[in-house]
DNA sequence: ACCGCTCTTGACCATTCGATCAAGAATTAA
DNA sequence: TTAATTCTTGATCGAATGGTCAAGAGCGGT
């Protein structure tokens, strides 16, 4: 067969020096970018040689795509599960709280989507345009809808949604900037949660 | 004189090509990160010949350094002028304005910035455990004041700030996104200005 | 006009990096 | 065991890139 990974089934060292990279790969292209990475240190830090990791992923651009593709899906998986029957602050503060554990348990993840779409998400491009966007406007119908029936205070829902993820994502994202002012505080991220809940929930002005 | 731009005074020439030059390196800087932006690039995007910008900055580095400094003292200029006197939410909400058009003026300088926390801000790191840190502290005890007079509902100030510079920031720095899902809003940053102002003021539960 | 300093550039160098190739080792199916 | 297939790698290539150098052009003060 001339192509590892193609139409065929996959052979058990293909499936495990895959997973190898796609590790490895995520650890590099989140810290450095697609450009800052280099196949080198891929190879080296899953230990395989360069053509070795060039026989599995015939180019570096290939192993950009795969990683971010195994990552998109259980990244929206949060935003899938608000409830359209539930109760309304209850659905979007668990989407808050979910949201937020994600950050802190999948920073790289995180750092690598954000460093595709700060730089123009050139290779994720379409699935924003189709997926997400879909995606994202049916959840906003949602929350048009708690806001119509007086449920939920009027603000614009696609917003709402951008503002959580803003953030939510910045603690991972953002990370040497709060660690730099916040120095090693414990429960940060608890209070982050916190912070986040009552802000969306109750806002800044006292009843 | 050995170097360009040394102590001595600067020449009319330097002054120009300085500030081209800057210019040039946060287009491609806040395009392609560090590492993809290229000499080459900046200066045939400023006119000038590579040797010939290496003549002003020694080094990429010294490029990417200046323009980072460069930009860093405007944008933390509107924390700065949260008054310790003025009315509390009037202050944020005001905040929150000016952060948002800082945005839509000067994206680039954002994804700037971005950029360099998103990779571990190895450059400006120490900018941010110090002035940053403090100015950030100076603000948060404000705000602390703030909520001890029951002017504000109790939440952790730092978490706050981090919530306003996250949500009025990633208009610019993830526009690709925010442009997928929206298509081209008319209004957009209006509608994302009115939008957050409510949510950090009213919250999402109906009063 | 003269002279020193600033500015500019074509040519070039060393390194890094993505990618290729041929040849050999390991695995699998018979 | 044998043969086909899959897997692995040392050596190497070409392009891109950061940086240097020497020599010349331009500018400003006297």
């Amino acid at each position: 067969m001339a192509q590892a990974g193609s139409a065929s089934r996959k052979t058990r060292i293909q499936a495990q020096n895959e997973g190898l990279i796609l590790k490895a790969a995520l650890e590099a292209f989140s810290a450095y970018g697609f450009r800052g990475a280099t196949v080198d240190q891929i190879a080296t830090n899953c230990g395989l040689s360069k053509p070795n990791l060039l026989y599995y992923f015939r180019r570096k651009e290939d192993i950009y795509i795969a990683v971010l593709e195994h990552t998109l899906h259980d990244w929206l998986e949060p935003l899938r599960q608000i409830d359209p029957d539930g109760e309304p602050i209850g659905e979007i503060t668990r989407y808050i709280r979910t949201k937020i554990k994600l950050s802190r348990d999948n920073p790289k993840a995180s750092r690598l989507f954000a460093n595709e779409i700060l730089h123009g998400a050139t290779t994720i491009g379409d699935y924003l345009k189709g997926p997400l966007k879909a995606l994202v406007d049916e959840k906003a119908a949602i929350i048009n809808r708690w806001i119509a029936e007086g449920r939920l205070n009027p603000v614009d829902p696609h917003h709402l949604i951008f503002a959580i993820w803003a953030t939510t994502q910045h603690y991972a994202d953002f990370d040497a900037q709060v660690s730099a002012v916040m120095g090693n505080t414990p429960d940060l991220m608890t209070k982050a949660e916190d912070t986040l809940t009552t802000l969306f929930v109750e806002g800044l002005k006292p009843r």
